[in-house]
DNA sequence: TCAGGTTGCCTAATAGTGTTAGGCAACCTA
DNA sequence: TAGGTTGCCTAACACTATTAGGCAACCTGA
């Protein structure tokens, strides 16, 4: 009987196809197995299980999503470098839904190989992110505060949709999403709060 | 033997203590049956089965979540409307995450009597959003795109604090959620933009 | 108080999944 | 082409999801 070439990328990639096919949470060993056409137990060569079968998906998903901001952040800035950067993410969602589920999956707390690669990736995330606030104005202290602004916003906006909460009911949510970005463009151009407003923040 | 007096309210009841406790993923006829002292296929009684399960946790969870925000709103207008149900969101999600997390389940496509639940809970929820909103000026035909951009961004935030994603970096997360809360105030707040910014979201 | 019906929870049974242990043969190396 | 390595296999076990059907606990009416 001739081999499958099976390797860890193979496996993660597989499991990535199958998440967008199937759901994230239809991932399993089993299942996977089936569509590479061996027996389940050959897997356990790749991965640990299906919690680590998981892990390594994501771990994928967080480094092609990575390249794709990538691409689309090159050679933008400000405005032009937020739509990007909010586009790309939403673009990503919609054509890997699995992928995209996979991404927003809790690093494990055990610490194996597939979370350090989470982490790596995450960090290359947050470094994307850094890059399209450097376009405006904003206070070095609020710096991190501004990152985890823009992460919320796109990303609860992108769940939201891919969970069909905002299919029922007019107005369609393509329209809310550049009402969503052109908002937040406006306001992080907007010039800075006055004093006593800074002054509560900081206190 | 006497009987356990299940009821389908107490099996929902049960599985969304036990999504608390060991999360929302770890809910299963199985591990309920057992934490209710009641063979598995007692409960098939009650609910269709696993996946019918959860969107009954899921129901319950948005009506409680829904009983919280209302109250948390009541006798609330403006920026204390907005903070307080914000941080109504946000407390439900750390005191219950497992039924924190089953709110963020996408209503199923087939319309059992549970996602007829599901949706008339959601209802709720936008008309609250739609009630902290009415204490700004908003255009009305911005509405709608105003009440996702605000669910976006507080479920955004909390889904990524509770997964972790603001943990291991500082400053602490409790003082991100403070400057993301109070700056979407503020932007709320701010006076309209210009003619020409106005014209190009319209075009 | 007890006979009869209802029904809540049970056992039994089947199919499938997650995982471990160990074997055989396909492939690489000399 | 012989020998070692290892990729994928079968076998096995525990557990889960689900269906079918049974017994007895409970309610009702006389």
């Amino acid at each position: 009987m001739p081999r499958a070439g099976l390797s860890l990328d193979r496996v993660a990639s597989a499991g990535a196809d199958l998440a967008d096919e199937a759901g994230f949470g239809a991932v399993t060993v089993s299942v996977l197995a089936r569509r590479l056409g061996v027996r389940t137990p050959s897997l356990y060569t790749y991965v640990e299980g299906n919690a680590d079968l998981r892990v390594r998906i994501a771990a994928l998903a967080l480094e092609e999503s990575a390249d794709l901001v990538t691409a689309a952040l090159s050679g933008r800035r400000g405005s032009a470098a937020l739509a990007a950067y909010a586009d790309a993410w939403r673009d990503f969602a919609r054509r890997h839904p699995g992928r995209y589920d996979a991404t927003r999956q809790p690093v494990p707390e055990t610490g194996g190989a597939g979370s350090t690669s989470m982490i790596a990736a995450g960090r290359r995330h947050a470094d994307l992110a850094r890059d399209v606030l450097s376009g405006y104005r904003i206070a070095p202290t609020e710096q991190t505060h501004a990152i985890r602004l823009l992460g919320s916003l796109v990303h609860g906006y992108v769940s939201l949709e891919l969970a069909g909460s905002f299919a029922h009911s007019e107005p369609s949510s393509e329209s809310s999403w550049h009402y969503t970005i052109a908002q937040l463009d406006r306001w992080l151009a907007s010039p800075p709060p006055p004093e006593e407003g800074r002054r509560a923040t900081a206190g």
